[in-house]
DNA sequence: AACAACATCAACCGCGGATAA
DNA sequence: GTTATCCGCGGTTGATGTTGT
């Protein structure tokens, strides 16, 4: 594809922004929106490139943005998140509603990846380096287990995502009306297609597949809320670690292995969103999140045995995975823990107790720990915007 | 005080997906 | 079906700040 790039022009100015540009692009956008980010330059009378632009709003300019230390929280988040979804910092940045992908980026790569590897972590695979030696030299069975359950994770998340997308647009199409009264519950929507902005909209599209919605993907076991509710893992008010636990009930060679007990969570749920100070919205995060957690069902029906292909991962019968090995050998119990142990970290230490891990002893609590942490990547999993990037 | 090494992060670059023509 | 264009994403760079010698 021959496309130029956007920054060849002549006289366009490049490097960092000064107050003078920040104004005059946010005195543009807040009048008119960005529209075309191309076309956007010109009219508000900046000699920089429609990206350049998009960039310094998304990055810096937009209102909603958090600056500043990242939390506890926020670390665990982006740890766990980053176990199972890797360098897709803009769906992991859906779960950190005011960060930025680029931030949460920067952050990784200055802190969190060095932290990991100091602790013998590699932070690609998030496993134990030892484990990834193993693994590299035919070791047992466990480490590939827990490979193809990144995989696995991967794969459900394309299809997840492909399923999504399909039931937006079939919803969008077939009931303007009912998705105009959904969005009527939000700020006018113009002009932002910044990522957050974006997202908002976005996710302002009715979600009723499943529930008698005229496109329902065959494959899909999801049931989409109505409304989607902004990402509840914003600092402060809720998130991982104040969640009730997802628990996988049998234990490893059993075929039972991996069902996850949700039964009288819609109510506890509800409790913990009225016993908080919890925003509406992120109320009805909560409530409408408890519908998702069949993926994982899915997720941890299948097979972990042979080459993973989209198709394998949409049955659900004939399969069985030992996800117990998986979980016990596949990641780290140590990284939430040292983390906790950085001195910087102390904002957060109360939470510490649920942060995957809790114990601070190695060896005996391992087997336990790892469970803990899938639990909490489990649980974000659940409290994921239905439409995000990651589903 | 001067310099080097390291850390941080805003911004750029180039690629790929989506989509309009 | 092909091409051109836009947009968003992830990787990388480089300016600036901080710390150590």
């Amino acid at each position: 594809m021959g496309r130029s790039p956007c920054c060849d022009k002549v006289g366009l100015k490049k490097g960092p922004w000064t107050p003078e540009e920040d104004q005059k692009l946010l005195a543009y956008i807040e009048e008119h929106g960005h529209g075309s980010w191309r076309a956007l330059p010109a009219k508000a009378g900046l000699q920089r490139c429609g990206k350049s632009c998009r960039l310094r709003w998304t990055n810096y300019l937009r209102p909603d943005i958090k600056r500043g230390k990242f939390s506890l929280q926020e670390e665990q988040t982006i740890i766990q998140l980053h176990a199972l979804l890797g360098n897709r910092w803009s769906a992991i940045a859906t779960h950190l509603p005011k960060r930025t992908d680029n931030e949460i980026k920067n952050y990784w790569n200055t802190h969190l990846k060095k932290r990991l590897a100091k602790m013998g972590i590699d932070p690609v695979t998030h496993k134990p380096k030892n484990d990834a030696l193993l693994a590299t030299t035919g070791g047992d069975g466990q480490s590939k287990n827990a490979a193809n359950l990144s995989h696995m994770a991967q794969w459900e998340s394309a299809r997840l995502e492909a399923e999504a997308r399909l039931v937006r647009e079939s919803k969008l199409r077939s009931h303007s009306f009912h998705h105009q009264q959904i969005t009527s519950g939000f700020p006018p929507p113009p002009p932002s297609t910044s990522a957050s902005a974006q997202i908002m909209h976005k996710s302002t599209a009715p979600w009723t597949a499943g529930i008698g919605g005229d496109l329902e993907s065959p494959t899909s076991t999801l049931t989409f809320s109505e409304n989607n509710a902004p990402p509840i893992m914003s600092s402060g008010n809720i998130g991982v670690n104040s969640m009730p636990m997802i628990e996988f009930v049998g234990t490893s060679g059993s075929s039972e292995a991996g069902i996850i007990k949700e039964e009288g969570e819609q109510q506890d749920w509800k409790g913990l969103g009225s016993s908080t100070n919890l925003q509406p919205e992120y109320k009805e995060g909560i409530e409408n999140s408890l519908s998702f957690t069949s993926s994982i069902h899915d997720m941890t029906n299948i097979s972990m045995e042979g080459p993973w292909t989209p198709e394998s991962l949409r049955g659900n019968s004939n399969v069985h995975v030992n996800v117990g090995n998986s979980m016990e050998e596949g990641f780290t119990n140590l990284l939430l823990n040292d983390s906790v142990d950085q001195p910087d970290l102390s904002d957060g230490g109360k939470d510490s107790e649920n942060s995957g891990g809790g114990g601070s002893d190695s060896g005996s609590d391992y087997y336990q720990d790892n469970k803990n942490y899938w639990n909490s990547i489990l649980n974000l999993v659940n409290s994921s915007p239905s439409n995000s990037p990651m589903f």
